[in-house]
DNA sequence: CAAGACTTCTACATCGAGTAGAACCGGATG
DNA sequence: CATCCGGTTCTACTCGATGTAGAAGTCTTG
């Protein structure tokens, strides 16, 4: 299952939270912008990169390199990627309906009715 | 997130197995019959002492100190700690609804129907 | 073709996890 | 009580993932 360091996570947010592909530099800069990071500071252009490399090889990222700075996005949006995240959870364990029982009773109602309204149907 | 190494995963899921306690010993043991590694190879047992000492220090695992051979048991049901992991996934999306209408894609049909009985009334 | 922008290579530190020997501890036993 | 032994804790080493970036290589464009 593929984790994220906190580095990776934090340009994958970057990268879901527009739809447009973006450059290193660019990236660059928002990370500086991002709150988290103690000292906002100033990270080198090529260890955003190294991470994007790292993110294109885990199938997250894909850059386009016909043109000079490479444009970067998300391969998959967040809330595919999270969603599928949640499913490849559900399959570790055997009983995956007592899991499924167990996450109900986790959920807020507000969520409850929304998955109720998705499984509308039969 | 508590993520799990191979090793880790291996004693969890024979802790969870079982509702009564285990020792190192044991544990070694039924290690050693678990398919999984290729070479069904013995362990020492401080390796496994190891493991479950990491482990409980992640709060998955509780031993009783006060008898000879300590004896372990996982702290939560395989299902609980499925569920909680999959909650914990959930809430790192902002879109909770929009995550979780594609997660309800990408369960079965029959998962569907056990949700669906599951979130039953109003 | 040279300069600057951009990318790839190489490298190192740190950390989690697998693995286990060395040292330590507490109860059984003569 | 001194000793022995199983059991536990300490210490340590390796390996892979991640953060981080300098050095070196490669386009682009004037």
């Amino acid at each position: 299952m593929a984790t994220l360091g906190d580095l990776e996570r934090t340009v994958m947010d970057l990268l879901w939270a527009t739809t447009d592909s973006t450059t290193a530099n660019e990236l660059r800069d928002a990370i500086a912008e991002v709150p988290a990071p103690e000292t906002g500071r100033e990270l080198a252009v090529t260890t955003v990169l190294t991470v994007l490399s790292r993110l294109e090889k885990k199938g997250l990222v894909e850059r386009e390199r016909n043109i000079r700075p490479h444009r970067y996005r998300a391969v998959t949006s967040r809330e595919d990627h999270t969603a599928e995240l949640m499913h490849e959870v559900l399959v570790t364990a055997p009983d995956r309906d007592a899991v499924l029982a167990r996450f109900i009773g986790s959920v807020s109602e507000a969520e409850a009715q929304t998955l109720r309204t998705l499984l509308g149907g039969s």
